[in-house]
DNA sequence: TTTACTTATGCGCAATTGCGTATATAGTGA
DNA sequence: TCACTATATACGCAATTGCGCATAAGTAAA
């Protein structure tokens, strides 16, 4: 499963979770957090932080992956990519 | 890639980075993050937030997948697992 | 060595984290 | 309805974020 932002790999930790028939408090305790925290994580995940990402991850045993993008070239030299408005103000 | 933590996740970006010969500052521009953060990304992620993450990874145009774990079981029912002592005090 | 670029680090700042704890609000089953 | 579980939300708290900004180190080439 792909994941492209927070929120989306907010709605998979939940889905996962749910799947398994767990709660909150199960998937809490399994990796020492607070069920309050999960419960924030999973409705706006934008400013938690990796530690607790990892955390989930580590309770829902899913497993993360990163890789180049499909269509990116590798070794950009004088790239420019002077984007601007997509990142601006986001989430 | 798997990515099991995230010191893992922060030497993958850095070396995604250099390979494709950028500096900090020009993947912080990109994606409107400062120098200094994307730094402090690379040597001390844990705390980092979901939200810079996700800059990074859209500036070095690198994807992120997650999916259930090798041997992890579905629909886990009265799964105790007490585990203790990984996450109880980690990074 | 000097120049240029890159990376690490520091300050004050407002905002947010996750904790500990508690409660309010669903939701479910008898 | 009642009881139980599950989820959302709140408070004060210390710690940390990322910002703006600046500067100190580190690296490399001339």
């Amino acid at each position: 499963m792909k994941v492209t932002d927070p929120k989306a790999l907010a709605v998979y930790l939940r889905d996962e979770r749910k799947r398994r028939g767990l709660s909150q408090s199960v998937v809490a305790d399994e990796v020492d957090l607070r069920q309050g925290t999960v419960s924030r994580f999973e409705s706006t995940p934008e400013k938690m932080q990796l530690d607790t990402l990892f955390r989930l991850l580590s309770a829902l045993e899913l497993e993360l992956s990163v890789k180049p993008r499909d269509g990116s070239a590798r070794n950009q030299r004088g790239s420019h990519t002077s984007d601007d408005g997509k990142w601006t103000e986001e989430w």
